[in-house]
DNA sequence: AGGCGATATGTAATGAATCCCATATCGAAC
DNA sequence: GTTCGATATGGGATTCATTACATATCGCCT
């Protein structure tokens, strides 16, 4: 064993959720749900992905993915105009936000109470 | 969009929950809890990897980077002897265990209640 | 004493995820 | 009809996790 860096029990839970397909791919979690509210508060793909320091060219590729596993858009997207495009929320998409924002909630309550129990196992 | 591959909601959640360090650095997650199992019922490191089917270069530096930070051992390791060595969980890691599988319990509960809410929503 | 097989650990190779760059297309506004 | 900025998409470069390989050490057993 190494020096022990701490004889505290400076440990916590973390969990990560999200929306999958059969196939076992990811739909929607915590980088999509961030990418569409973002696109939801600025209007557009490209601002949101600068908000989110990440590239352009994954944030657009996530939406993708996710539109085709789903079957149905999550943005409307416009090319041209006055700002050169622009993304909006599709209907579909902010029921799910709504969805998910709620399903956190629930599940960050049951985390809550199972990491009194967990570290009373533990000591 | 592509081809709607289904009309269907046929999505459902996933998570993963794992004891973290306050540095961020998951410690125990599904893959150590198997890791850990796996010791218990073969009586070895190399016989946990094989089974697995992971190597036994990652298999040892997970051990040993959660032991690093948890500040104990987690297993009891004998190089030499008869079949060339063995490891055995401590005492510690069974405790872990037990309340890692409970604590995985509640949370597959609280995730099928939030289910249910989530696809009533999402219709 | 020597052999065997697992622990122990460094380093190079591999592969997947992501980023970076480049280019095409669209359409409202001027 | 020209300009502008965002959508759209391919392809190469890079980063990062894991595997593969290689080598040393240990200690019971014969």
């Amino acid at each position: 064993m190494k020096p022990p860096r701490s004889s505290r029990n400076d440990v916590f839970l973390k969990y990560k959720l999200w929306l999958s397909a059969l196939s076992g791919e990811g739909i929607i979690g915590e980088g999509q749900y961030k990418l569409l509210r973002a696109i939801e508060e600025h209007g557009s793909l490209k601002a949101a992905s600068d908000i989110l320091e990440t590239s352009y060219r994954k944030a657009w590729g996530d939406i993708k993915k996710a539109e085709e596993l789903l079957g149905y858009d999550l943005t409307e997207k416009h090319r041209g105009g006055k700002d050169g495009g622009k993304s909006i929320l599709s209907e579909k998409a902010k029921t799910l936000l709504e969805a998910y924002d709620a399903l956190h909630k629930k599940m960050d309550d049951a985390i809550e109470d199972a990491y009194s129990d967990f570290k009373e196992t533990i000591k």
